[in-house]
DNA sequence: AATTTCGTTCTACGGTCGTTGAATGACTCC
DNA sequence: GGAGTCATTCAACGACCGTAGAACGAAATT
């Protein structure tokens, strides 16, 4: 058979990757690195330990690959705009919990090696939003946006704050508002 | 020997204790839970883990011990005056970490069982801010608020954005001002 | 000085982990 | 339809973990 045509090897093979990988997301977010076990991932897909090693060589890749997340458009425009960018990317991420993301910010804070496996990929640090600040101190008070919506987003799927947990996201984004825009503006 | 004198073997038991106590703390901190071993701790200490264990019980005891904070004052006054001391709370917390807290935090997000044990202490859930929002949503503002201190905090101790983390405390005290005033008005 | 107390160490058990390499058996291809 | 490929499983290893209990030795008591 040549190789436009799938087998049903190939079809299988694609799925059965495709199980473990998202059974790993799903736990590394859920439960940290350290957690999370190569044996929890296979058993939730239903697999042989073993084999997520042959498809996947090591933890620690395993985890780089779950931790791949498309990288986010850059955030730009004037003081206003860039405000409004951020508010509703953060109503996103408070209807969809970023799983992917949040296995990387846990896992961050659980393991040292697993943040190597990760960094340059922008969606923790900085989140693009660096360029985006212009003025006096932009690339501070960058890190401290990004800083304040990785609390809420935290806050609300991690740490499930009470009222934080269970809170319409639009009223979030709106008692949000001012402090965001207080930080976009030199 | 009676009671009010103590003994060399008194001394050298509590500052035994004391030590590990220290080191769980420091490493609970670095760490998080799972990657803090009683064993690591025990060398840390210079002792035996057995002793570890002989005077904590468990693990879990362990951290329960190690995450004991003394409660903070709770917050009260005008909302501008509830956001000056917030942010004076939180210019302490950029000046030095606070461990304990830190460990609290970091190990709450690996393991939830950890959590559990400190659960009502109220150092990261609502760190008692919440009675003193008032008006409009103030059980959800004063979470939102907590989020945003916790997310700077954590910014710069764990995450240790760049800019953050070598930041004047003064300077970011000054840039969150507007962000902080803006949640504590109803 | 003899005896008791107790702070501390030593040794070991059972369990789980990441990882490996051989075995298996269904699918592919000629 | 027989040989070969390859997705998958099986069994086992060495390491490290939390924990338990016996053993030791210096301080305390008598």
């Amino acid at each position: 058979m040549n190789s436009v045509n799938e087998t049903t090897r190939d079809r299988r093979r694609i799925e059965t990757q495709d199980r473990i990988l998202t059974e790993a997301r799903r736990l590394f977010a859920e439960t940290g690195y350290d957690r999370t076990t190569i044996r929890a991932v296979a058993a939730a897909a239903q697999v042989d330990p073993g084999l997520v090693m042959h498809y996947f060589g090591s933890k620690q890749q395993l985890f780089a690959r779950a931790a791949e997340t498309e990288s986010r458009p850059i955030v730009e425009g004037t003081a206003e705009e860039v405000a409004e960018q951020l508010l509703e990317r953060l109503r996103a991420s408070l209807i969809d919990e970023p799983v992917a993301s949040l296995a990387v910010l846990r896992s961050m804070l659980t393991h040292p090696d697993a943040a190597d496996e990760v960094r340059g990929n922008a969606h923790v640090r900085g989140s693009n939003i660096g360029k985006a600040i212009h003025g006096v101190d932009g690339a501070l008070r960058a890190d401290v946006l990004s800083a304040v919506l990785i609390g809420v987003v935290l806050g609300r799927h991690l740490l499930k704050l009470d009222q934080l947990a269970d809170a319409d996201p639009d009223k979030i984004v709106e008692l949000l508002g001012p402090a965001v825009r207080s930080l976009t503006k030199g």
